[in-house]
DNA sequence: TTTTTTCACGAAAACGTTTGAGTAGATTTT
DNA sequence: AAAATCTACTCAAACGTTTTCGTGAAAAAA
């Protein structure tokens, strides 16, 4: 690449000093107008640029935000990138992304190299291997420090940051009580492990459902799919073990495919069987029948999380932090009977 | 947030200078065993991080990489950051990943964002607006200062930089021959309007696959698809107005809507019309019945084009700009019939 | 004892920019 | 004619770091 051109140079091409050309550059009132407008001729011909490391040395912030998410080949995830990019750049800030791959060890390298003075802020959805692993100290110097911190979607609650969910369990609920609405009677739940929080909570609203019409939960048709594992395989053990005429699954992919084993089984959906998934993706509108989804607003996510960022970095004033709860609401589609 | 503790901060605190702070947390010989390891106790508790802008400017690299994408919500795209996102890491280097949605404007602002000097490189994928438009003046300025530059993808051959795209004619004509291997005779296109490359390379590959075969092109055959309109309404008129027995789709999701409205319309699939789509996404493995796609490498794509920039970045070498043509391969699923 | 070496640290330039203060010289005001 | 104002610049500090080149004092070698 051609050596880039700075204000010494420009500087030394006139025999003036650097400041003068800063501030011909400018515009200022200080510089006469023949100097001025040779010097701007001069910089615009070789592509002066001035260094946004240097202004930004200056001005002491770098105008740039950090995001650590466990993926980014995932609607739900790149959706809320969407949402974080289009309030930040509008703003007048960067991005920077980096992806934890759901690994813990590369969270807390991502952390530290974000904490490390690149960016003003950052925003956080935590690793299934973090939650798992319960180990947070990564982010102690951080909050110790007050540093501008967002987590979303993936958080734990014992830290004093801004977070925004989505409110899992009363989606969840609200999925459940749809589904006993138009007449199931024994719906199976397809959910994730313990340790995964959305799963948990998604699976709260089911049971609370449940028994709120009175119900007992049958643990039975209850699976905890282990990805680690064929997904397949678990649901159709599910298939074949247990009857039921609805299916609440807590993901896309979960409901899809237990609805392609339910027309494998010979099963209808949804005449035998309904089906509701949850997150609302390109997924279940392709899919056949279209999939009932408790939609799950990632763009809204992202730009509130953005939101709730820049305000902390860009305000003196004392930091109070709050946590967004974000309600969902229920797309019905063709997987679901009608009333 | 807390005032950031810096060099200066602690040389005060021990009466020392800046360099001899600076040597001791280096763990410089020069500086007296004592000394140091109270100055680093010190550094240590007070989480001191060195200020990244500051020794950045030193360097002179910013040790970020600029992306510049259409689209993140989208399967392609995403692989392809994370293919990026796992090379520039593991080297060392940060992503700073802007989206144009799209948009020419959007683009323009954001190359030139990135050009004015936050990172050492870019990687662009042009926006469907810019490639319509033909307009490309945005990137003079970073040809002519030979600034490091990658495109993949959505390309323009008329730029003297790196390129890596994926061999669409190629890959269209083995799904093309695949279908008449198979036995079809009629064998429609589902594709974009001209302005977008990609569609009308994949084009060209069916026309190609077919002429080798010595058949004409019958081009009501082939439609394009104006995503400003509805998609099905579009392919609805194709079944509507002819008879085939065979589809090739430039995407997913002009493939699986295909072969939605092939079952509404009482068609079965592969008995009646065998459908092969391009683009190898999570529709394809979960569409009823899963789809046979040419298969895009994008995870490998993306670590080939970091691959390019950095090596680009780094070499002192001259310049010698070069293209690279990925292969596709054909993954076989049950939309399409067997031998 | 004198010279050399080692030790432990400081001074200062450099990266590229911004900006308030300073200053000659010319022009205007009183 | 003296004082005030204006014009068109330059100086120098500052942002936080790294690094080369001193340097004075103590220790070791001659």
């Amino acid at each position: 690449m051609k050596p880039k051109i700075t204000l010494k140079k420009i500087a030394k091409q006139f025999e003036v000093s650097i400041s003068t050309v800063s501030k011909a550059l400018k515009d200022s009132h200080e510089i006469g107008t023949e100097l001025k407008i040779k010097i701007k001729k001069f910089a615009a011909e070789h592509h002066y640029k001035p260094n946004s490391l240097a202004v930004r040395l200056q001005n002491q912030q770098t105008k740039t935000i950090g995001v650590v998410i466990p993926n980014i080949v995932h609607h739900f995830f790149s959706t809320v990138i969407q949402g974080i990019e289009e309030v930040t750049n509008q703003r007048g800030y960067n991005v920077m992304i980096c992806l934890s791959n759901e690994s813990f060890d590369k969270e807390v390298l991502n952390v530290e190299m974000l904490a490390h003075g690149s960016v003003d802020g950052m925003i956080v959805s935590l690793a299934k291997e973090t939650q798992k692993k319960n180990d947070y100290n990564h982010f102690n110097d951080l909050l110790e420090d007050d540093f501008p911190l967002v987590m979303f979607d993936r958080i734990n609650d014992k830290f004093a940051c801004d977070k925004v969910i989505i409110d899992d369990v009363s989606g969840s609920i609200n999925a459940t009580n749809h589904l006993i609405e138009i007449g199931c009677k024994k719906i199976a739940l397809i959910t994730t492990p313990k340790h995964i929080t959305v799963g948990t909570l998604r699976r709260r609203g089911y049971v609370k459902a449940i028994q709120d019409h009175g119900q007992e939960v049958d643990i039975d048709l209850i699976v905890e799919v282990d990805e680690r594992e064929s997904i397949k395989k678990q649901i159709e053990e599910l298939f074949d073990t247990e009857t039921f005429d609805g299916i609440f699954a807590v993901n896309e992919v979960y409901a899809i495919t237990a609805m392609n084993i339910a027309r494998e089984k010979g099963f209808k959906v949804p005449e035998d069987i309904s089906v509701i998934g949850f997150t609302d993706g390109p997924l279940s509108k392709l899919a056949l029948p279209p999939l009932t989804t408790v939609v799950q607003h990632g763009y809204s996510m992202g730009k509130k999380t953005a939101e709730l960022l820049l305000n902390r970095i860009e305000s003196k004033e004392e930091f109070k932090p709050q946590k967004v709860v974000l309600s969902t609401n229920l797309k019905i589609r063709k997987s679901t009977k009608s009333l």
